[in-house]
DNA sequence: ACAAGTCAACCTAACGTTCGTTTGGTAATG
DNA sequence: CATTACCAAACGAACGTTAGGTTGACTTGT
């Protein structure tokens, strides 16, 4: 009680709950809720256990703080992923490049919305539309209904989302495969590979490969 | 210590074992392997909490008993999957119908293997790798290596089980989306849906969402 | 044929630990 | 001099696990 107190006010902006949740969405992601222990917590923040409960109510409070951090974090970098310029094609090209790239940078976040989808809490989900997916979602299905009518653009943003994310959503697993070669995980790989799929399917057109938008923005001529 | 005694012999078999896999499976499909307590496993299968280190040595065990007892029950199903008449493309087609039924029905499973594949540890993504997907995998790949050669074999496996599974991942959190119908999670109607993508893309020559497998059920003509 | 012994299956009761949380306080701020 | 931010210590509950005992269905020796 004498010499080390106050030992994390460091960030001077009294950013002793930020820094937790950064710590916790990390580590809630890593092993989810029950995975965690509020002493875990508070010992790789650098703070005491009992601390946490001056900024939470609850163990369940503090997780759905951090959710709603997390997402607060995310929403400008999910509106930047849909451009505006360009042919609705070219867009959707544009998107699928991007998202990919989206994907493979920020995984605990990535994971952390995995095990909500996982975990199927009604509320909770809600929550995760309204305050993030929405929108992009609702902006998603009208630029797919702006290229093609020949689908319910719901279920093809469905669709085109489960494409990308599954190759990191088994990005650990593929390894055992025989099959498996380090190239399939690189995301412009990827993002080719799913833009050619998602455009012409796989008895396409794609006569050399072609993509709508070959990464860079410049249209090819068929 | 008197009337009560071996009150859970009903099944003759002695499948108290099997009494507990089965329930444990259930559970920690649920909530996971820290979201369940082994007297909760205890308590619901009607045993003592004591008993269970009986039949395994540690919670550990018992968790990875449960995964093997689930890939060696699902073994059989998966290979069902992949049947062996027709042209390869009509093969696929019905893979995909299959395969759509198959993980509508089986929710605990699916759960339990989205929650290994989110944990990411190897040891046990081997393991699955060794006694369920390799070889249905393996199928899988040379299939649509005899379809088209303009892709990667490996990635477009792993895109077509997302495409499909990404549809069921989302089933819970999809209903907040205002452009949401239940008939999309309808297991024919994301099986035709995923078909159409898959071989044609979303500007391919579905002038008439003509799939190549109508398969066992009528397909309709616009 | 039958007492004696073996063994798996199950139980009660408890162990030490860790959990989420609370209480009651100190040190600085404004 | 009230409020905010923090900590040390402890609470009861739940956790994984173990020790020790009781069954009942099988051998086995004679």
């Amino acid at each position: 009680m004498t010499d080390q107190s106050t030992a994390q006010i460091d960030t001077p902006g009294g950013n002793t709950r930020t820094a937790v949740l950064e710590k916790a969405l990390e580590l809630f992601a890593e092993t989810g809720f029950n995975g965690v222990s509020m002493r875990r917590i508070a010992q790789e923040v650098g703070i005491n256990p009992a601390t946490l409960y001056h900024h939470f109510t609850h163990k369940e409070d503090l997780y759905e703080q951090v959710l709603r951090f997390a997402y607060a974090e995310q929403a400008a970098q999910f509106s930047a992923l849909v451009s505006t310029e360009g042919t609705p094609r070219s867009q959707l090209g544009e998107f699928i490049r991007e998202f990919t790239r989206y994907i493979a940078k920020d995984q605990h976040f990535f994971r952390l919305v995995k095990r909500e989808q996982l975990e199927g809490n009604s509320e909770r989900l809600k929550m995760l539309v309204d305050l993030l997916f929405g929108q992009q979602y609702g902006a998603m299905v009208r630029s797919v209904g702006r290229v093609t009518q020949a689908f319910d653009a719901h279920m093809l943003v469905t669709s085109l989302l489960g494409l990308v994310l599954h190759h990191y959503e088994t990005r650990h697993m593929r390894q055992f495969f025989s099959e498996y070669a380090p190239s399939q995980d690189d995301p412009d790989v990827v993002a080719d590979h799913c833009c050619r799929l998602f455009f012409f399917g796989i008895q396409g057109e794609a006569g050399a490969g072609q993509v709508p938008e070959p990464s860079t923005h410049a249209m090819p001529t068929p």
